[in-house]
DNA sequence: GTCTATACACCGATAGAC
DNA sequence: GTCTATCGGTGTATAGAC
């Protein structure tokens, strides 16, 4: 079990239980490595733990996300293969967004720029999409912002309700939302 | 300090902190009782203390947020009404929805169907609004999970961006979104 | 009904053997 | 690099005086 083999499931901790609620003995269990052995890999402790965890799926934000938005197809296809890798990462809208559980108590204050500029990056990487298909600068961000809210709210809605029909309807009208005349 | 006084103190810590992070430290110090005294108040301790919140803020949703939508005035009225009070309510996007962040964690299994009610319950005060201005039930009933959808993703971005225009603007369209024809 | 004092488990974190 | 054992602190929860 290396650091990076270990990464990905605490963040399955991180995001079932955020950030108060991910215990060392949950993230031990779930790695399969004792307490001493994440501080060795994280010797800041859990701090760092959730922060190498954000970098983690900022990077996956960058490669599944973003990089499918910058690709040279049209831009339907674009945030259709957004939306493809988004269902996968939310798991069908089941499981919650860590960037919005680390938005809560202790985690604000020590990860706001990173999950400000994670929000930042992808709403600016949708805009440029918009823009290119025609939609005028002003609204094409807007729409941007709009689509990760949707998101979001779906992702809260999904566990509220206990149904992810929400979140995949979400999905669905994306690229209309975004790019429609 | 009465019991009913203590409730919307302790309010403000779980939605500030979230469930786990609402320590009985920080609930016994917004409340100014010690923790003895919360637990005369709250025989079985947080969870108690949790589900009395979840309560006062049913009750907060029934007077300030559906009763305004169950009004004889114009829906366009109700909306409007309904908008003033939700506004007050998340102090202009700045505050957390507690029935967002009870959905996570440990809280997730003991508070589900309570939060589960009273996001059924908006959504369907909603749905009857729409109706009455003449839009078709199914219609209606989208629009209106979309409304609540687009407020808590509102609140996520508000907090993750640090900027509560987002949250102004979700507002602002609400009447439109719901009852146009 | 509120307090001080305390019980006991678990928290994050570390020491040190291997 | 992983483990067992343990530290000090804090968590929830109680006892009992006033």
């Amino acid at each position: 079990m290396s650091k990076d083999t270990a990464i990905p499931q605490l963040l399955t901790v991180f995001r079932q239980y955020g950030y108060e609620g991910a215990t060392l003995a949950k993230l031990s269990e779930a790695t399969g490595l004792g307490k001493a052995s994440l501080y060795h890999h994280f010797p800041k402790g859990k701090e760092e733990m959730a922060a190498s965890v954000l970098d983690y799926l900022n990077q996956g934000l960058q490669e599944n996300i973003l990089a499918p938005l910058h690709s040279d197809r049209p831009p339907v296809d674009r945030i259709r293969a957004m939306n493809k890798n988004v269902d996968a990462f939310y798991h069908q809208g089941e499981q919650a967004c860590l960037l919005a559980l680390l938005s809560v108590g202790e985690a604000h204050d020590l990860f706001q720029s990173q999950i400000q500029q994670a929000l930042d990056l992808w709403i600016d990487s949708l805009s440029q999409v918009a823009i290119e298909a025609g939609v005028n600068p002003k609204t094409a961000h807007q729409r941007a912002e709009d689509a990760v809210l949707q998101i979001q709210g779906a992702l809260v809605l999904a566990r509220g309700l206990n149904n992810t029909a929400i979140f995949k309807r979400v999905l669905k009208r994306l690229p209309e939302m975004l790019l429609s005349a």
